[in-house]
RNA sequence: GAUUCCGUAGCUCAGGUGGUAGAGCAAUACACUUUUAAUGUAUGGGUCCCGGGUUCGAGUCCCGGCGGGAUCACCA
């Protein structure tokens, strides 16, 4: 137990005074509310809507106690609104005790309270509530950092240590309302994205978390077990391989929101476990998974800010369809004036090098063009743009191009600087599959610790045959960083991975 | 993993060259019947992240550790 601050010591004190006054600190009875302060807010003058006998409930945040009469702040889900206290109004007998001591000696900022009342407006023309009657809803016993904000919207005190924010999420988003509109719209975002496809008629599914055989991206695994199997399983690194297995099975379309799991490095762009929407459509190619996609993202940047213009950044970023479309090599001699397409391995080394791209000997042809690709393009395409036709090394389970030998049909949108999404037309030769995987298992052998195992079970599924189609992975999180114009994916996840706290001994 | 910056009251932050630890807000007490970053007066509040070292003396200098941010590497 960690030794308690004065103001933590006189919390406590406060409820055990309340509690000798008979007054429970935390009644077990349900609050009736009917009004929220964002509501009265809009409607109030606008509409003259008539707020009598209402009710209401939410924390404290602001006390201004003046004598017999005061102000203070209550903070419902929606907002904030003042209240107006009268002594003689919520304590209309002889006994003043609810003011005088209750509200003014035993209540603290952070407190929830329910109030009964009426709205008024102040002579000052603040829309405030009159009280007619205050219960305390429950004591809190730890100090809120208190931001306040004047008139000209100027914040004092504003609690801005990132570790603060992150540990206490739940801190945060009392004190911070501009992080609960954050997650509010990436919610938002991720409805509106059911929505769509729900809408397209493809089915919303749900595949295993706990993998025997991780697979459908080239990524380190979390290892775990499993008592009763005495076996070893992995946390998924990507859904993929399941779902295709489904369309095997014969649905048309199917897609999940999958929690992914990876073993890496952690960074403003990573979080250890993370967020993605993937989706198989039968019949598809990755042509009409283009057109699909910036249909899917320009309907819900509409639809979250009524607009295809978001500021992210220092850049305003653009939605609207048709996003620009260019290949992977066409990407690379724009940016670079050097056109590899014909280009061996030894000759792309010297390019990579050349161009200040770190090279080391294991990079084969593939390896060496993403590379160059990551580092001389990536981070200046801001606009979403679709690159297409990677590598075949890169993409062991994307089906060879149509006409254009060592590529595969692959593309991803690269939206500020970053991959914000991947897609393919997916591999459905299980000859070539096994070989693809047996690539990988030599990479494996060679000491790459991300490459893809190889999986039986789907490869009969394979055998069975698989229609054509094409397959999409969206990082949730990423694009939620887009929507909301943040700069961390720890500022969209309420609960970012951090190193657990050390315990006080 | 590498580099770099940071860690002082509940919160935001000051504390040249080493010399008894500071402000605003928050808290406590009193005053005040329409305030709004309310105000006025008074009071309390600190393991200066932790552990060593140098020194008569360390928040400050040195070494080590812990935690966090940023950049890079890997990745989505």
């Amino acid at each position: 137990m960690q030794q308690l601050s004065e103001q933590e010591i006189q919390r406590r004190l406060k409820r055990e005074q309340l509690l000798l006054m008979g007054i429970n600190p935390y009644p077990a009875e349900l609050f009736e509310v009917n009004a929220y302060a964002k509501d009265i807010k809009e409607n109030y003058e606008r509409f003259k809507t008539d707020y009598k006998n209402i009710s209401m409930a939410g924390r404290l945040m602001s006390m201004r106690i003046m004598g017999n009469a005061s102000f203070a702040e209550l903070q419902d889900s929606t907002g904030r609104i003042q209240i107006y206290i009268r002594r003689d109004d919520i304590c209309p007998s002889e006994d003043k005790t609810l003011y005088n001591t209750v509200f003014k000696k035993l209540l603290d900022i952070g407190d929830y309270i329910g109030i009964r009342g009426y709205v008024f407006t102040t002579q000052t023309g603040e829309i405030t509530v009159h009280v007619t009657e205050l219960k305390l809803l429950s004591k809190s016993l730890k100090p809120l950092p208190i931001v306040k904000r004047d008139e000209a919207g100027n914040v004092y005190d504003a609690v801005t240590d990132p570790e603060f924010r992150y540990r206490q999420r739940y801190v945060d988003l009392v004190i911070n309302p501009q992080v609960r509109e954050v997650f509010r719209k990436r919610s938002q975002m991720i409805t509106l994205m059911r929505q769509f496809l729900n809408d397209k008629g493809y089915l919303e599914v749900e595949t295993p978390i706990l993998q025997p055989i991780y697979g459908g991206a080239t990524a380190r695994p979390f290892t775990t077990y499993h008592n009763a199997l005495e076996t070893t399983f992995y946390l998924r690194i990507a859904n993929e391989l399941y779902l295709k297995r489904l369309i095997v099975g014969g649905y048309d379309g199917v897609y999940e929101f999958a929690k992914d799991f990876r073993n890496e490095g952690m960074s403003r762009f990573h979080n250890p476990e993370f967020t993605m929407m993937e989706l198989y459509v039968a019949y598809k190619d990755y042509y009409w998974m283009m057109d699909l996609v910036e249909e899917m993202i320009e309907t819900i940047a509409l639809q979250l800010h009524g607009t295809t213009e978001l500021p992210v950044g220092n850049h305003l970023i653009s939605f609207k369809r048709p996003w620009k479309r260019l290949t992977m090599y066409e990407a690379i001699e724009h940016f670079t004036g050097i056109n590899i397409a014909e280009m061996e391995e030894a000759e792309l080394r010297r390019v990579a090098r050349q161009l200040y791209v770190h090279v080391d000997a294991s990079m084969g042809k593939g390896k060496l063009i993403d590379e160059i690709f990551s580092n001389c393009c990536e981070p200046y395409l801001i606009q979403p743009t679709f690159i297409m036709d990677y590598p075949v090394e890169m993409s062991p389970l994307a089906k060879r191009h149509r006409s254009k030998p060592g590529l595969v049909e692959r593309f991803e949108v690269i939206c500020n600087g970053k991959e914000i999404c991947n897609a393919f037309s997916e591999l459905n030769d299980p000859i070539d599959q096994r070989q693809r995987f047996e690539e990988q298992l030599q990479l494996s052998q060679r000491g790459d610790q991300e490459a893809m195992m190889l999986d039986e079970d789907f490869l009969r599924a394979l055998e069975y045959g698989m229609p054509p189609t094409a397959g999409l992975g969206i990082g949730i999180d990423r694009l939620a960083m887009i929507m909301t114009n943040q700069a961390s994916i720890q500022d969209v996840l309420f609960f970012p991975q951090m190193r657990p706290e050390k315990k006080p001994e």
